[in-house]
DNA sequence: ATTAGCAATCGAAAAGGAAGAGTGCTAAAA
DNA sequence: TTTTAGCACTCTTCCTTTTCGATTGCTAAT
């Protein structure tokens, strides 16, 4: 437990740094931060403070700059989350205002919005598909060789795609096959919709395996499809210091472009509503010298798509989480 | 029209450029690229072809480089576009051959397949809705108050969206609007879908304007719905020497983050199958620096979608002619 | 417990210099 | 007339040296 004058150089520091990027002096403290001390307290307090592993020099004479401890220190113990303007609060309920018809176009608007707030790349997936139960099935004939199957699930999530044949079917088959398939899968996780079911299907039912292949085929191709993956704001990172070395900008881009990489991100370790990985804590290794900030939304158990913010480990944590926490309860309140 | 000796200098000089990114000196070019001359020869060509405008240099005593008039001219008179492997058309060949229910997920394809073979960074858009005709709707209760419009086009393009309403509508409802929109829009251009169409419906039809306006609101919506945007590769420009200049580094991203112009870009000027924009040839001043090529996958009058790389004007031209050249006649073969 | 004062340390920026690559030009060779 | 050898000149790149200033840690005074 740090005493209370050593808390506050540690935050006072933590908060220059992430105001300035630049290594942070004692003389630059004194007289600031409520801090009344002079120079020559301060830096006692900074090299205790360093020696306890919550600080880093860059060189031997230089200011000190936050080590991972300390960020992690400041994230869980100073940091003030109610961090938000009128003004922001204002623009983030206009945003969200917006009429959707669809989760995922809510999911969007507001990684655009924490973006457009925070400066920092955002990204987001959409739901998860996984736990979901199909509450029914409905095929409506296009074509006379093109089908579309609509899958409704017990969330409210609809699902369609197209299905093309080799061969006529007629409006008759199609009742079949609406017979069949909701006989058999309504009620029943959206994954059960594997090879096992086509044999089933096919074996039990006596049905044409021309018509019934095609059908499961595009299904299971559907729902097992990637979870989408958005991405705003990629170029703001740019305009931020730690950028002008090539090594950290190049490595970012390598990042972002990975979507699977991202992906994984975004769809592991939700201890919290949300949650603060700062460097190294990443389980990542591409994204050491990054904080990346993620929440899941969800109402009750219901999935609706997980955000994440990624930015130096000078990330402006007051800033973002205070966001995050806003965003959070707006769309709570929304009730979707 | 050039000497024919000066053509090979040229020729060599961008390709050695190309190859290299360092300016080319004239001894390097002596027992190379068909040219028996001495360095001293070389260096005459190589001051009159800059004289022509041909060529740059970076400072006084520097070898040269191609200005843009230079590049124009290789593209035009000297760029061999057959410039492509037998594993590159296998492995093309192969990736064209999945199997896929949407044009858009062909496009997705091919966009990958470019950006993984020329290593530049390749965007795509998906197919103009523009000049498509409605050729059906049909709706589908999806729940009490919940209803999906299903848009069959003439070239075979399907459209789906939910509509979400304030009260329950029955199925004889339903029955009743699809007679009516079809009625009214089979064989009307796709986007008939206006306010003065939404006025008529309304008020001729007396059909009720709480079941009527959701509906004509969402189509609208879907398709007046940016068209959608697919970018392959963005980290690979970022291996490229010219992007050791932070400066053009950033600049890119910004280009490429910028989804509205990115559109722009690829839907305008469309003189020739394979369209070639050099620096300041293009339209955007923001690419100044860089090189688009950009081609229509198209068949007939239907336009399936359009891919374009972007790279430094120092791009290896002949490399991407050819394989876009393959590519466009491996998806004309398709026949989709 | 706090602070003033000061030598010591190190980075960043400026200045200087050497090496090398490439050109343009002149005069000789083909 | 065309081509080439030869060489002075130019400019970049890289390396070293120097200077300057910021900041620290330590000691002794308050």
């Amino acid at each position: 437990m740090l005493e209370e004058r050593k808390k506050k150089v540690l935050q006072a520091i933590v908060e220059e740094y992430i105001n300035t990027a630049e290594p942070v002096s004692s003389s630059s403290l004194t007289n600031n931060y409520d801090l009344n001390y002079s120079s020559a307290t301060i830096r006692n307090e900074m090299a205790d403070l360093e020696k306890a592993g919550y600080l880093e020099k860059t060189h031997t004479s230089s200011g000190r700059i936050p080590s991972e401890k300390g960020y992690r220190y400041y994230v869980d113990e100073l940091l003030k989350d109610d961090n938000i303007s009128l003004e922001e609060i204002k623009y983030i309920s206009e945003k969200l205002e917006t009429k959707v018809n669809e989760i995922e176009d809510l999911t969007k608007i507001a990684t655009t919005t924490i973006s457009e707030i925070t400066h920092y790349t955002t990204l987001a997936i959409g739901p998860s598909t996984e736990d979901l139960l199909i509450e029914e099935i409905k095929f409506v004939l296009l074509g006379p060789r093109m089908l579309m199957a609509i899958i409704l699930t017990n969330t409210g999530m609809v699902k369609e795609t197209i299905i093309k044949f080799e061969e006529d079917i007629s409006e008759k088959q199609v009742e079949t096959i609406n017979y069949m398939f909701n006989q058999k899968l309504k009620g029943q996780p959206l994954d059960i919709i594997d090879s096992p079911l086509e044999e089933y299907l096919i074996n039990e039912m006596k049905y044409s395996i021309k018509v019934i292949r095609p059908i499961i085929e595009q299904i299971k191709k559907v729902i097992s499809e990637d979870r989408k993956l958005y991405l705003e704001g990629a170029n703001k990172s740019f305009d931020l210091p730690e950028f002008n070395s090539l090594a950290v900008a190049r490595n970012f881009i390598n990042i972002i472009d990975e979507k699977d990489l991202m992906t994984d991100i975004l769809n592991s370790g939700f201890a919290k509503d949300i949650n603060v990985y700062i460097g190294d804590e990443n389980e990542k290794k591409e994204l050491k010298d990054f904080s990346i900030i993620t929440f899941k939304h969800k109402v009750g158990n219901k999935d609706l798509g997980t955000i994440g913010i990624i930015g130096p480990k000078r990330m402006d944590y007051s800033k973002v989480i205070s966001v995050m926490k806003y965003i959070n309860k707006k769309l709570k309140d929304k009730g979707i």
